[in-house]
DNA sequence: GTCTATAAATCGATAGAC
DNA sequence: GTCTATCGATTTATAGAC
């Protein structure tokens, strides 16, 4: 059976979006036309829109499906017991995770404000959401008596901040391989809010005077 | 001796670059018209180009000088001895400095891949010189066996990242203090690459035993 | 020093041929 | 499904009146 010529919508969608990704990290949302996007995938402008009902869509519906990929893929990884162990396995997927998809965490986070209102606001409880698990782990953690924070939510925003911080100059040929990465940005998290031994021993041993 | 109606050029100058620190931080260099910036200092579009000569200028100035600014106030600031402490200074001084001017520090980084090739590089070497600062402290604390550092360019990367992310959700008014924020802030970067007592004591010990 | 007017290019999005 | 052509709005930047 013939196929009609130039039918593609099957893959033509997909390519729009990855050209719209590409282009997007590369220049920002505001700096890309639709006629660059076009050109990316080899089509003309007009043809975009039958992928897409303008050029906001493209870019929210880019950052959402990533958004969902991040939460279902944390939802999905294994949890090891005790705080300890979970604050570094929530490091070590989040770099991960990160690191191999560096366009979309980029745009992610650098298109949020060319967002309309609603879509932004979407976007934020999504992000918020993923903040929430890292929270929880800190908040586990300082109940326990395992974790020193000061406040687990500006804590958790710091961690994130520092791990984030690994997409801006890292290079898969590089120097550092991606193992050992995500074991220097997980140790120095784990540094960074666990509780110091020495503290440690002086809680028991107040906490034992104290029952005397 | 009458001054010529509608001659502001000293104080319209700075009111030109004021607006477009404003308008950039909110919307993004490439979404923002001249026109706009023109109608939030009060004149015709046209009157901008007497303060500069095209928009690409306008973002080089503003981020060629608030990099300069940074560089010249970690220079007169006052350094006490020893790299704990200098790391300290040097946490709280990013902190502080970042807060005071949370639009320049903004664009600083967003609207980095929107300026031309020969600014870009320009820029970079400038941020080059500041991270070098702090890789400093890094290198003489590690050298001193204070510090337990995997890699010192990596986490000078990291703990700037961190310090950065404070931009991003601090509101003067809000809930926590700067003062309080800076020593949150401060006490996490010391934790992350500060030699832990334990492992300083057994440095200790066996380089006492290696000497018998 | 600022204005109005405008040039020349480009934008997002649509209409209609094939 | 893709193309060409185009509308209408907007862009940066300049020219010239005042």
């Amino acid at each position: 059976m013939a196929r009609k010529t130039g039918s593609h919508s099957d893959i033509t969608g997909p390519r729009v979006r990855a050209a719209a990704l590409k282009l997007f990290a590369a220049h920002g949302f505001a700096a890309v036309s639709m006629r660059q996007i076009a050109a990316e995938v080899g089509v003309q402008a007009g043809a975009l829109y039958l992928y897409t009902p303008d050029k906001q869509s493209l870019l929210f519906d880019l950052l959402r499906d990533h958004m969902q990929e991040v939460l279902d893929a944390w939802e999905a990884e294994e949890k090891p017991e005790g705080p300890v162990a979970q604050l570094e396995t929530f490091s070590r997927f989040h770099i991960r995770f990160h690191l191999e998809r560096p366009e979309k965490v980029f745009i992610s986070y650098m298109e949020l404000r060319n967002l309309e209102p609603d879509n932004f606001e979407a976007l934020g409880q999504m992000r918020r959401q993923y903040e929430n698990a890292l929270e929880g782990i800190l908040k586990r953690g300082q109940d326990e008596g395992l974790f020193d924070v000061d406040d687990t939510k500006l804590t958790t925003l710091a961690l994130i901040s520092m791990l984030n911080g690994v997409t801006s100059w890292y290079k898969p040929d590089g120097r550092l391989s991606l193992a050992r990465v995500e074991s220097i940005y997980s140790d120095m998290a784990g540094k960074a809010v666990r509780m110091p031994r020495w503290k440690e021993r002086q809680r028991k041993l107040e906490a034992k005077q104290a029952a005397e």
